[in-house]
Order: structure tokens, then sequence, then C-alpha cells
DNA sequence: CATGAATGAGGATTCATTCAT
DNA sequence: GATGAATGAATCCTCATTCAT
């Protein structure tokens, strides 16, 4: 997206530069096929270039695997962070989250297909990786304070604090990755009307369930 | 189908049947690495059974591979389309379902895996035969129109009900899928007081969130 | 075809006796697939037997071959041999030899399959002992002896005698090795009226081409 | 296709292209084991070629089969085809047939062996190929229109056509298939001499077999 | 940068043959 | 005689990676 930077003019295919070419071909062909299941001859095909320019620029296809997971997931990331910055009341930051995440889920698909792949992975890097993120980003700390404080305040209802983070999540994420299952038993899509009504749902639902009575 | 010889003493190694060690390696092999990075090799080996038995009881890694899917999701299935017999209050209903898949997920932690790399997989057979059996178990159905009759009664707000299974199911199963997630962020894990935990928090949170005011 | 004699009444499978059963399928399994592209396990199946009896019966798959070979060419070469016993006339002895080897060419179409494979197997076991056996028959010698007095005689013209024998074999026996083709050049087939016909055009043209003048 | 590329000194082994290489060792490991007693593991060292490189090259091993009967076939087939153009008188013709096909068998005698197997393979691709090719030529056709003519003219007996132009490839080409045995019972063998000897006796049996008395 | 060719190790599958019962 | 299971040695084919140019 952002790495048309060398500006090399190539000589035969595609417009992009071949490096960035080989990017989106990978993202495609492991997004759709898994590490283990991808194949360089694909990628090289798909991008338009000889099978060894990927390993002059990646050097193996390990190493391509990490490029891709960066360029895919930085943008979200940095989104993330960014989205939490400014949040005064808690329903406001919430609906910045859904927003947030809904926005790149859509815009990319890829992420979620790598990001299920990457959970049935152990010590998966790139889990590893969000998680550190996520947690580093204070979000979750801020989070737990806020709703602590609103409990205090007698706002809340004394819920479990880690659990509730929990089912926010799970209730917002969860559902992306549980869509296709979805889409065969209630017959859903990712329709934008439906995706605002989801998150109108999640949003609707935690502020319910957390208000005191 | 006759596998379940018990112990008629093989020639060399564990004791249950050739054909049913085959599975259980299999299955451990295909959830660890997935279709694609599963090998004959290892199953073989972890089996202790010559490879070419493998294609003596199976014919092709492929049907190995729905074999053991259909080994490992049966068991949770039937348990969930029993779960949904008797049920007196919505309360109970969530309960027993919370109840009943933590259970399998528990007891079967390669199901969550799997899982998670069909839900990656477009046109997946497992997550069609999930869905379908779901669909056709009656329970969306079921449990949309308690909701609505609980709406209509003023138990419940006028929550949007189809949005409420979708959050209801993300919550529960959702939370298996992000569990790596989870414990990088919150440092959790599958310790039994934890899950009890969670399976109260989701409880609580969605029946406070439906409840009326 | 005359190897009923064990009887022993076999628990399972068919009316004829298990080895009996496997020769014949062998020898449709030879016949179509060559020996180096036969499978034991078809010809076990193909004679309802189990694939270890047929170890039991012939020890190896190359015996087998062996004893196929031996049943299936005994019978045309004993006609052979004794088709050339009495013989007035040589036109009467060459209809004789071409009513004999069409008989069980028509008869067991394996026998050509089999020939036209081994013909193109340096060394041919098969190719050796038939040629000998035609040889000591004296048929051959027969032949040319009676050819060249009928040259001494003036009845018929000076011709290369040896070379007329290779013709008259080649005009009858190759003709069935290259039916497949003639079959999709002149559209021709096994039937009998044209079976007739091509024994009158062989002997017709071979006589009619050493006749003297 | 571009195979001929002439003595581009490649790395390792013989001086002509790798790809033809294994073209040459794949003619003669199939004409010698036929297709499926042929080893890929042979062509390679044959030919000095890493085993990976066939596929490389031909994609799967029936597909360099198809290409070997390509090559094998093309070259006698257009020679056939050539080698009916000119031709005045019907003996002239039936020379210059027997001509042509001999030096082809000589010159390639894998193309008989190749042949003989194809012969025991029904629906063989090539068998009807060359069927195909032999009867859209218009050989048989003319052959048949002269013969027909010559008769009607008096030059010629009464024979049935089709049989005598069956009679004649059968000389011709039947007794290159048959030559192993023949070896066997005549001791004859493919000298230059014997060759020329049984040409002039097919044509001469031939023309004096319809030659009107 | 770019390409076609090459390689070696790995991995799936097949198959004749044998064994225990 | 008969069977199902087992085995080891092929054998085919794939694939990441490298090389020469």
């Amino acid at each position: 997206m952002a790495e048309l930077s060398k500006g090399s003019m190539p000589g035969k295919t595609g417009q992009a530069g071949a490096r960035e070419r080989i990017v989106q071909a990978a993202i495609s062909e492991f997004s759709q096929n898994g590490q283990a299941g991808s194949r360089v001859d694909r990628i090289a095909s798909e991008s338009g270039v000889n099978k060894a320019m990927i390993y002059y620029y990646f050097s193996s296809t390990e190493n391509l695997y990490r490029q891709v997971i960066k360029e895919l997931f930085s943008a979200p990331l940095t989104a993330l962070r960014r989205s939490l910055e400014g949040h005064e009341s808690m329903e406001a930051a919430i609906k910045q989250i859904l927003d947030t995440h809904s926005e790149f889920v859509l815009d990319r698909p890829e992420v979620i297909k790598i990001l299920l792949r990457e959970l049935a992975n152990p010590n998966s890097e790139i889990v590893e990786m969000i998680g550190g993120m996520l947690r580093e980003s204070g979000l979750p700390g801020e989070f737990a304070r806020r709703l602590t404080k609103g409990v205090e305040r007698g706002e809340h209802r004394p819920v479990n604090v880690r659990q509730a983070i929990i089912s926010l999540v799970s209730m917002s994420i969860g559902y992306y990755l549980l869509s296709p299952m979805f889409a065969k038993v209630l017959q859903t899509g990712h329709l934008p009307t439906f995706i605002e009504e989801r998150k109108a749902a999640i949003a609707d639902l935690f502020m319910n369930g957390v208000k005191a009575r």
C-alpha cells in the first residue's frame, strides 16, 4: 500500500514495483492457503515475477511470510492504537474501537484468515505480537480502570472486569472469526447495514449489561 | 467400524488396534499442523504403524482427514444436540449450552484448532456441516422465539434478536478461538475456576443486557 | 480349461477351483495390461481370492505369468502341431493352417495381446518357445520342401522359398496383430464372414502368386 | 519446440540440450519396457539429468510418453505421406511404400517396439492416430481404385480389393512385427541383403498373385 | 534486476510379498 | 486352504532453493 518507494520503472509486468507485487500476491496466497499450503511458484506467477526474484528480495519464504504479516497487520494495529487516544466516555471508546476494527477487517479480509490460522498455531509470533502490542497499548488497562471506576461510582453493576473485556472483544472480533459459520446458520453477510447493526448491538448489549439498575 | 476390538494384543505397538491408533495420531497431527502441514510419516511413526497401513485403512490422506473430522466432531455435535432438548428458562438453556461446549472444548482441545483452520477455509465442509446441523437443530430458532416472546411480554428490552444470538455465540465460542491471545494479553488460561468465571460472566452480561429496565 | 482336478469344494466364491479362477483372472489381467502393468490385487479381487492365495499357489507373479502363458499357448500350439500331420496338397495344408490359427485367435483373443507384447520383448521366453516349437515341428521345413519340389516340377515359379513362407505367415498372423489398425482404416472386424473372406484371400493370393505361368 | 538449440554447452552432461536428451532416453526406455515398465529414474540417469527436470519439461510421465510418440512417429508418418504422392504404376507405388517403411523401421527400431505394445492396447491413441492418418492420406483408397481399374481392364484377376490391401500391408509391416519370431524359426535378421530380398519377394508375390492369367 | 535451468531433499503413494492366525 | 494385517522397498512427484548468465 505505501511501498511504491523505489519506483524503478520495471521492465515487463504490472504497474507496481516487483517487490510490492510479490507482497500482494503473497498476502493472497498465504491468507488462502496458510503458510504450509502456500507455494512459491504460485506467488511468482501470480505476481508476474520470476521465482528467483522472490529470493532476491526476501531470501526465504519464511521471511516473506513475516514481511507479509508485518505489512498486513501494521496498518490495523496503528489504527487501533490511535483509536484509543481520544476517548471521552466509555461508550464512545467502545464505538470507536468497534468502528476501527470493523473497518480494517472489511478492507482487508485476509487479516482474519491469517489470524485464524495463527490462532491455531502455538507460540505464533503474530499472536504474540498482537497480544503484546495490545497490552502495551494500555487499552485493556485503561478500559479496566474506567469500568472499575464506574463500578465504584455506582454507574455500573459490580461485574468481573476482566471477563467484561473478554466478552467485548469476543463479541466484536469473535464474530468475524465465526462469520463463515453465521453465514450458514443465519444467512448473514458482510453487508454494510448488517455491520452497522452488529456494532450497535454489541455496544447496546454491553452497555446495558454492565449498567447499574 | 470394528476398531474397538479391545486389546487383541497386536504384534508390535500400543494397546489399541492399528486403525484406531492411526486416527488418534492423525487427530494430533492435523490439529497441530493443519491439513497442508501434516506429514504421513509423522502420523505413521507416532502411531507405531507402517506408513503403508495408513493407505490400507484410509486410501488417502484426504480421506483420513475426513475420518478424523468425523470422529472428532461427532461427539460434540451430538452433545450439543442433546443439550437443547430439555430447557425450561432461557437462562437455564444458556447455561446448559455454555456447559456443554466448554466441556468438549476442554476435553478435546483439538476441536478448536481444527475449527480455526477450517474457518479460514472457504467452502469448508466441516463448517458447512456444523452450520447446517446447528440450523436444523432448531436451537437458534427456538432461542429467537423465546427472546421475542420475552420482548413482547415486556421482560426483555426490544433487542435485535439475531444479533443477540450472534453475541451470545461469539462470547462463548469466540472466546475459545481467541483464547491464545487473551492468554498473552490478560494472562488467562483454561483453569477450571477461570472457565466457571467465564461462563458466569457470559450469562450475567447477556441476561442483564437484554433484561427490561 | 481342464484344471478342475482337485475339486476341493471351495468354501466361498465362484464355481471353479480357486487356482483355476486365479489363472483365468490372470489371463485377463496380463493380456490387458502386460506383465509390468498387471497388479496382484486386481487378479485377486477379480478371481474372488485372497491375495495371499496367489502366492500360496504360484509363489510369485513371475511364475504366475509363466503358468498363464503355458495355459494360454499350449492349446493353440498342439492344435497347430496336429494341423500339419495330415496334409495332402499344399493348398489343403495352407487352408488347414489358416483354419487352425484363426480358430484359436478368435477363441482366445488374449493370445494375440500377449503375443504382441512378447514380440516387443527381446529374448522373450514365449517367443523363443513358439519359435522353437514351430521349427521343431518341421512345418516350415516340410513346406519349403514341397514348394521347392513344386518349383522343380515346373508347377511353381522359382520363388524364394523362405520369403514365401514369411509372406504366408505374415499375411495370416500379421493380419491379426495389425487388426486394430485395419479396423480403423478399413472398418473391418472379426466377423465370421470377414474371417472366411480373409482366409480365402490369403490362399488365393499365395497360390496364384507362386503358380507357374 | 526450441530443443534443437545446437550445442549451447550445458553445465554437465552430453552435448545436446537437456530436454532433447530426456526425449532420447525416454524413447529408449519406453520402447524397451513399455509405458508401465518404464522408470523415471532410469530416464533421468540415462539422460544425465536431474529427475525433477523431467517434470520441469514434461509435467508428467504420461505427457512425456505422448511427446515421445509424437517425436518418434512424426517422421515416418510424413515420410509415408510423401511416398504416395508421385506414383505412376502400381508396382512402382508398392515398391516405393516398401522402401519407405523399411527405411524408417531400420532407422528407428523403437517404432516397431512401441507399435507392438500400442497394438495390444485397446483405444490406443497412437493406433488411432496412425490409422486415421492412413485413411485420410487416401493411400488405401487410391490403391483400391487402381486395383479395381486393373481388374476392369483385364490386367488383374478379380481379387477382393480390400483383402489384397490387407495382405500387402500384412506382408510388409506384419513381417517386422513378427521378425523376432522369424529370427528364431528361420534364422533371419535385418541384414540389408535380406531386407532387399524381402521387399522384392513381397512385390513379386503380390504382383503375380493379382496378375491376370 | 531478471531469467531459465538445475538440484537435492522431502513427501505421498503403490506394490509385491510375507506373516500370524 | 484361507484371511486380514503388516512390511519394506520402490517409485512418482513436488518444492524450496540456488546457479549461471
